[in-house]
DNA sequence: CTATATATTGCAAATTACTGCAATTTTATG
DNA sequence: CATAAAATTGCAGTAATTTGCAATATATAG
């Protein structure tokens, strides 16, 4: 078998499985493990994969190591382009932290004059730059692990507010099992933020559905509209429906 | 499966859950939490996510490195370098806005366990980065000029609270007639934290010497320490010297 | 403080990588 | 066609990496 003709399956397999072996190429085109080996030294100079120890990756497999970018951006505005025109001139609203939160923000117009509560620093300072944004950061001990305020005293302001709408994001969902959290802080906090919500709406991107974890923040049925990225007919909103939740 | 395979997972589930615990990640992808253990190290010191006791968190948007040009930046870096020593293990101070209060913050070294208050965003994003300190950030209306909290529940905060030491900075300095400020709120919030701190170290370039604005914030005999970039012999730190004030 | 969970370290087994070399094949050239 | 030069391939020995485990230290939660 020819070189050109190895590297050319090599590369067939690399892009159709995203990973390979070296000893299952070498098993399966009848060569040696060091003739792969080089066949894809050679390759990964060329940039047309990557070598790494016992095989090779594709390279669009890779995320960008420079830029730390937000994984699934373009759906996660899509999601903000959904839930912006539910912010209007004069309302009262509660942002969350998180990616998908933050793409919100970022729409938000200059022109938009409401008042915005939050308790993510990261969320606060993207809302600062809003010329008609009367923002009010709700203060107490920050958690390292979420930039937000996650104090006692944060959930006694919370609970003397009352929100028109409150902009939530969740870590982990389910339609059985409700809405949970890694921390058992950041629950106390969104279940305090709903309590004192007219209208709560959840962000989420529908890669999230179908998981749980360790403390339990709310059902599903606490929160009044969902918005993801899905089409509104899409049947794996269906769960949802069946509970009676609003769907965008 | 391989190691790199398995960096590309993990970095997939902390930025969809902005947290993964290592226990989950091993049963989830069949290795050992040693294993899981040790991809994390590394996407660690590649700067890809953030090892935490127990698990990973997200950079998300702390790497917001929005390098915006600092005047005098040499100079500032020189004060913060003066202040640094005067933060020691177990210390509860406040820290100020402004950009030399940055740069005292971003010197703050990884291992210094204190407890830190502030009224600024920013600072706060930077404090935050810092594994042993204790931040609180105190709350309530923020300022679009300052990025400051500027509420009067703010300052009701700061006035039951008692820090050793205030690292503040000031609009405008001059010996006879003080610090003051272009915003008013801003100068209740300055004299609040004078007020409750034991010890107020004032972080100030030489240039701001001499000059003043409409709203009086406190006089110079107020201040305990004067840090600036000067040399201590200086005969332009005179006139504060001759207001007992000690100077660094 | 105590109990539990997590981190660290050293170690051993298994796998994979690298190097030099020899056998073989391919290529270049007259 | 002949033949030397170059490239390719497999092999063996050695080096490096990866992985799991156990013992011990450290950190966290109640």
């Amino acid at each position: 078998m020819l070189k050109e003709e190895r590297h050319q399956k090599i590369l067939n397999e690399v892009s159709l499985r995203n990973r390979i072996l070296l000893t299952d190429m070498a098993e399966q085109l009848n060569v040696s493990v060091d003739t792969i080996r080089r066949d894809v030294t050679e390759l990964d100079k060329k940039l047309m994969l990557k070598k790494v120890h016992g095989g090779a990756i594709s390279l669009g497999f890779i995320t960008n190591n420079e830029t730390i970018d937000v994984f699934d951006l373009d759906e996660k505005k899509l999601i903000a382009s959904k839930a912006l025109p539910m912010i209007s001139d004069g309302a009262v609203i509660f942002i969350d932290g998180g990616t998908t939160c933050m793409e919100l923000v970022k729409l938000i117009p200059a022109n938009r004059k409401i008042t915005c509560f939050t308790v993510s620093l990261p969320i606060a300072l993207e809302l600062v730059k809003k010329q008609n944004v009367n923002l009010i950061f709700i203060g107490g001990k920050i958690s390292q692990e979420s930039h937000m305020s996650i104090s006692i005293g944060a959930i006694n302001e919370i609970s003397q507010i009352r929100f028109d709408y409150s902009f939530i994001s969740t870590g982990y969902i389910d339609p059985n099992h409700g809405l949970s959290e890694f921390d058992w802080e950041v629950v106390q906090i969104k279940r305090a933020i709903i309590k004192a919500s007219k209208k709560s709406i959840l962000l989420c991107i529908s890669k999230k559905f179908n998981s749980q974890q360790k403390y339990k923040c709310i059902d599903v049925i606490d929160i009044d509209t969902l918005i993801t990225e899905l089409e509104i007919e899409d049947p794996r909103l269906d769960p949802f429906k069946n509970l009676n939740i609003k769907v965008l």
